[in-house]
RNA sequence: GCGGAAAUAGCUCAGUUGGUAGAGCACGACCUUGCCAAGGUCGGGGUCGCGAGUUCGAGUCUCGUUUUCCGCUCCA
């Protein structure tokens, strides 16, 4: 099979198993929205909690906060999302060359300018020392078209400016015949705002500004907590704060299934450390990330870092985790050095001092900060990818079979009496009840035993016990092992104790101790 | 955003030069079998993505539109 029939059929799978459905589908869909299903939910909260363990409850100097996706609109021109990304775009259909259109006009503009200070050159260069610039430039025809143009263009281009008016932007582009410095052509698209963040409207503002943005990272309502947590939580520098939650950008591209979708979830950690300290820190956090990716057993061939030569205005030092979709090597998550950009920012637009005085050191300074940035949904397609297989077997058969990492896999456990009777039904859901406060259980008796195995294998269920007669003589039951297909027979009390070991995290989360401590 | 392709049942697809929509799997009930899917009988499910147009008649032809996929572009 090629990527792309790869990756159609793991869409398909995703969708007729439940983990991940279209976003309005019955109304035609939403462009680059997806839904999480019934079987997707439970594989990323699986996720959720291996990342909030890993790093909240794992480590002694790292807390939790579960900030509003809306805020204080000042916060998003203070960490620069508004302003900078603010300008309306035109493209060249032919030259394929993207141009802000106010730039465009602008450029316009300065020509005629051009044009009229020439005119006056040769004015000047004919009357010698009688000339008049001033009745001059009210007398002379040349002049006066081009003053009357110009003041007629920037006159339409300051109003549609001040009313946003894309259309009209566009049209002035039109009836001035601005051509492509690059192709030459006057084949335009449509001019678009080139703005990331959604906005909407704040109920009951009264004077103020009414627009409120929807957050385009979790990153800065960690920065605005800065102080609330550092000195509630008594928290003592190096240390760090993590979220997870939802993220909203308004790709103008948004493709790839739940890659770059408009709405997302992210995990982030901001860690604060000593000015001075952090690539030592920015190291450690990359070897650290790596190793919770690697102890997923995806395959450690699957990553690999990608440092950024062009950084970002805040940062001094960044690279991204990547990984080997079936697309190709994608980023996976971020981490960054932003230095103290964030905190100095907000101490500049709120006016509130934002320090922190080192008991260590006797000073007084602003923290540097490292932040481990990882995309939840694409974590999720990154497991989902590389777990899904479709294997031959003995005979000639093929199965479908998700390997995920059993801690993660949405059902656990399937609870399958071989037959719909003779007591076995009541019997299976005798064990499943005693279970199923321990583990997320599946029962099922529809169809023949091996049947109910594939329809495990396809949502990646670790494990299935099957209850059959000697069951109720001897209380053991069949463990069958969904990688191996191998069936072992295990006494139904020790049941809950044998698959809470296999499905447990707690192993992984050594692992990451042990490269890391 | 530009260019190309596609859209028919939950899934995979068939549907002749335009003539009232089919199969397999899946799903539900019952019977049968019983440790690695696809035995039997019966049954439910589709305004053929959506909207116009041409036509006596459109799943089929034309235009528009939405969504998806691929390539380019973009991604603080």
């Amino acid at each position: 099979m090629t990527q792309e029939e790869v990756f159609k059929t793991l869409v398909a799978h995703a969708k007729e198993y439940g983990f991940i459905f279209q976003s309005s589908e019955i109304y035609d869909g939403l462009s680059a929205v997806y839904d999480y299903g019934q079987m997707g939910v439970e594989m990323k909260n699986n996720i959720k909690k291996y990342w909030w363990e890993a790093m909240v409850h794992l480590n002694d100097n790292i807390v939790g906060i579960d900030s509003a996706i809306f805020m204080h609109p000042r916060i998003w021109e203070a960490s620069g999302h508004v302003g900078a990304f603010n300008d309306p775009l035109i493209d060249n259909k032919d030259s394929k060359k993207r141009y802000r259109a106010d730039v465009l006009i602008e450029e316009y503009l300065a020509k005629l300018e051009e044009k009229m200070n020439k005119e006056v050159e040769k004015g000047r260069r004919k009357f010698g020392d009688a000339f008049n610039e001033e009745q001059f430039r009210a007398t002379n025809p040349n002049v006066l078209r081009s003053k009357t143009k110009y003041d007629e263009v920037h006159a339409r281009m300051t109003k549609a400016l001040n009313d946003n008016d894309l259309k009209e932007l566009r049209q002035i582009i039109v009836d001035c015949e601005i051509a492509c410095p690059i192709s030459g052509t006057k084949n335009w698209t449509d001019v678009r705002q080139f703005n990331l963040m959604f906005s909407t409207q704040l109920g009951n503002v009264d004077g103020g500004v009414g627009t409120i943005y929807l957050r385009p990272e979790t990153a800065q309502g960690i920065f605005v907590n800065f102080l609330n947590v550092q000195k509630t939580g008594r928290m003592k520098v190096p240390f760090g704060i993590a979220q997870i939650g939802k993220a909203f950008r308004n790709e103008i591209v948004a493709r790839q299934f739940i890659f770059r979708m408009r709405e997302f979830e992210q995990m982030e950690m901001q860690f604060f450390v000593r000015p001075g300290e952090e690539m030592k820190w920015f190291s450690q956090w990359k070897q650290t990330r790596l190793a919770w990716h690697k102890a997923l057993g995806l395959g450690d061939e699957k990553y690999r870092f990608h440092d950024h030569e062009k950084l970002a205005h805040y940062a001094n030092a960044a690279t991204d985790i990547e990984f080997e979709f079936p697309f190709g090597f994608k980023e996976l998550e971020g981490i960054h050095s932003r230095t103290d950009f964030d905190l100095s920012q907000h101490q500049k637009f709120s006016g509130r001092k934002i320090q922190y005085f080192d008991p260590e050191t006797n000073e007084s300074y602003t923290p540097y900060v490292i932040e481990t940035s990882i995309g939840l949904d694409r974590t999720f397609l990154a497991v989902l990818s590389s777990s899904y297989c479709e294997e031959a077997l003995e005979g000639g058969e093929t199965r479908v079979v998700l390997r995920l990492p059993a801690c993660l896999a949405p059902v656990k456990l399937a609870v399958l009496p071989l037959v719909k009777k003779d007591g076995l039904p009541e019997k299976a859901r005798e064990i499943l009840d005693s279970l199923r406060f321990d583990f997320n259980c599946q029962y099922d008796e529809k169809d023949s035993i091996g049947k109910r195995y594939r329809r495990q294998d396809a949502i990646g269920t670790p494990y299935c016990i099957t209850i059959d007669h000697d069951t109720l003589e001897d209380g053991c039951v069949t463990l069958r092992d969904r990688d191996t297909m191998v069936q072992e027979r295990i006494p139904i009390g020790r049941l809950r104790d044998i698959v809470e070991e296999r499905v447990s995290m707690k192993p992984l989360f050594k692992k990451i101790h042990k490269i890391c401590g």
